[in-house]
RNA sequence: CGGGGUGUAGCGUAGCCCGGUCAUCGCGCCUGCUUUGGGAGCAGGAGGUCGCAGGUUCGAAUCCUGCCACCCCGACCA
């Protein structure tokens, strides 16, 4: 606390990185790369996990785990996947360390203690769970196989960022085995649809819905369904994907099942992810320089009670009535808090919890006893409201679903605003480096012109959008036909 | 791993070019009094092997050498 944020246009990296640390949600470890979150943004990460994980078993989907460490041979048995990852692995190659004779008091690695082969530390789970439904799955009877795991991976990244890129970073990881490739595709889609209704509807997040370039697919996937949000500073970030795995993982472990005809058939493989990513997303959507904006349907405080008092008599007479209010609240299902801290003065707390986004804020002093009020604040907004006492609980409840709405109105407008339609390159690179956002472009489809484009303007295919029209136009770059546009960003 | 930069109190920093009361300031922390409707004021106080190891010098935070760590840009990326 205590240090004003700095402007976003100045030094959008620095802001974000302010928000995240003086909003009490995570800092830097002692571990290259890694992130301690503290328990203000480990609360939110708790509650989209909640949500997720209904979404989940609503969807038929049940939870298990699996193991941190992946034998070698394990992790290469399905090559793309393996090559894929490869550069960024944390390898245990001993288990034992011993004293160090040449410097008391320390430790060495004991060179006998070496492993006969080395683990891999899952940078995620695909090859230790195929390894695992290759006994699981034997006839038709078996299938489909509809499991998540919630979990930590670790990907040793060159450079990293507080919740958007660590190198250890919590996660759930789905996947499923399917008899049909019908079907396997089917779940991929479902899981992309669910992944965009809890983005859209909780962190009040709009995003674009679409399927990945070949180069830009998930390593072993045959197609990657993603959702793809822009930030305010107009750069895009990959919220979720849901990888439709095709047979390549059931061949490379060997997972056949018995078909009702009496054939035998390789199964079909999905799997689908969000990670802590996400609280990275929800900062950089809807924040502000006063701090976080929490969305109401995320917030692990939605309102806060702060008094104001002069004297513990006066502090008693208002914590009474604030319990009572609170109550009331909480009836409802609503979160609240009540600061009665002595320590901090009031002005303090508004800062404080305007920092941490709480949504709303009910400042009850002396005036207000008397009159039969509170203050209402508005985080978003940074409204205030006089309301009755009596009518606290409706206004709140209302306030609430509005704030909800408001912040994803607001952020949808933003990316309507930040996707351009462009012909011609000269075009596309100048919104590249001016507005930024989405440039909605024609691509002739290889992965060439992908490459060179991206060589000259950092920008990607963040991807093919499920609902673009289908029309006739030339590549921005190349001038070939093509027949629908994709969307080009600079991303995370 | 290529290119650039930085290491001074819990955090953020001044000083370094030009060696000599230089260890500076802000936040935070502790004590006391006054305060409490938007980050309190005043007074007092605690806290530092100036990244590490050598070297030059009468004297090094400052100059030289070597290490180490971290940051930024690139390649990679949920």
């Amino acid at each position: 606390m205590g240090t004003k944020l700095t402007s976003r246009e100045k030094d959008y990296s620095k802001w974000y990185n302010e928000i995240v640390v003086h909003a009490d949600l995570a800092e830097n470890s002692a571990v290259r790369g890694c992130m301690v979150i503290k328990p203000y943004g480990y609360a939110i990460w708790e509650k989209m996990q909640a949500e997720l994980d209904k979404m989940f078993k609503a969807t038929g989907h049940e939870n298990a785990y699996f193991p941190l460490f992946v034998p070698k041979s394990l992790f290469e048995a399905e090559e793309k996947n393996a090559e894929g990852f490869a550069k960024e692995c944390a390898v245990v190659t001993h288990y034992r360390l011993k004293n160090d004779e040449d410097k008391p008091g320390k430790l060495k690695v004991d060179p006998n203690a070496k492993l006969e082969e080395e683990l891999v530390v899952r940078p995620t789970s695909e090859a230790v769970i195929w390894n695992t439904y290759k006994s699981w799955i034997q006839s038709y009877r078996d299938l489909p196989i509809l499991i998540n795991q919630w979990a930590n991976v670790v990907r040793w990244e060159m450079r990293t960022r507080l919740f958007l890129r660590t190198a250890e970073f919590l996660w759930q990881e789905g996947h499923t085995a399917h008899a049909t490739e019908a079907e396997a595709l089917e779940e991929t889609k479902l899981m992309n649809q669910v992944y965009a209704d809890f983005v859209q509807n909780y962190m009040a997040i709009p995003v674009i819905q679409g399927t990945k370039t070949a180069s830009e697919r998930f390593a072993g996937a045959q197609e990657t369904y993603c959702i793809e949000a822009l930030m305010q500073d107009g750069k895009a970030l990959q919220a979720g994907t849901s990888h439709f795995l095709g047979q390549n993982f059931a061949k490379a472990f060997d997972v056949k099942y018995a078909t009702a005809e009496g054939g035998l058939e390789y199964v079909w493989a999905t799997s689908w992810g969000v990670s802590t990513r996400l609280i990275g997303a929800l900062i950089m959507t809807h924040s502000d320089d006063n701090g976080l904006v929490l969305p109401p349907n995320l917030a692990p405080i939605q309102v806060v009670f702060v008094p104001i008092y002069k004297g513990a008599e006066q502090q008693a007479e208002i914590a009474a009535c604030v319990e009572q209010m609170k109550a009331q609240l909480e009836e409802k299902g609503i979160r609240v808090k009540f600061d009665n801290r002595d320590k901090f003065k009031p002005g303090f707390k508004f800062n404080e919890y305007e920092l941490k986004g709480v949504p709303l804020r009910v400042a009850i002093g002396p005036k207000d006893l008397e009159k039969g009020t509170v203050e209402v604040a508005r985080r978003d907004t940074l409204t205030k409201t006089v309301v009755a006492q009596d009518a606290l609980v409706e206004f709140i409840t209302d306030q609430l679903e509005t704030i909800q709405g408001d912040l994803f109105q607001k952020a949808l407008a933003f990316r309507k605003n930040h996707i351009t339609e462009v012909d011609d390159f000269e075009s596309f690179k100048s919104v590249i480096e001016g507005k930024g956002g989405f440039v909605s472009a024609h691509w002739d489809g290889t992965a060439e012109t992908e490459e060179a484009i991206k060589n000259e303007t950092k920008a990607t295919i963040r991807c093919i959008p499920l609902e673009a029209k289908k029309e006739a136009g030339h590549c921005v770059y190349s001038g070939k036909p093509s027949t629908q546009r994709v969307l080009f960003a600079k991303a995370y």
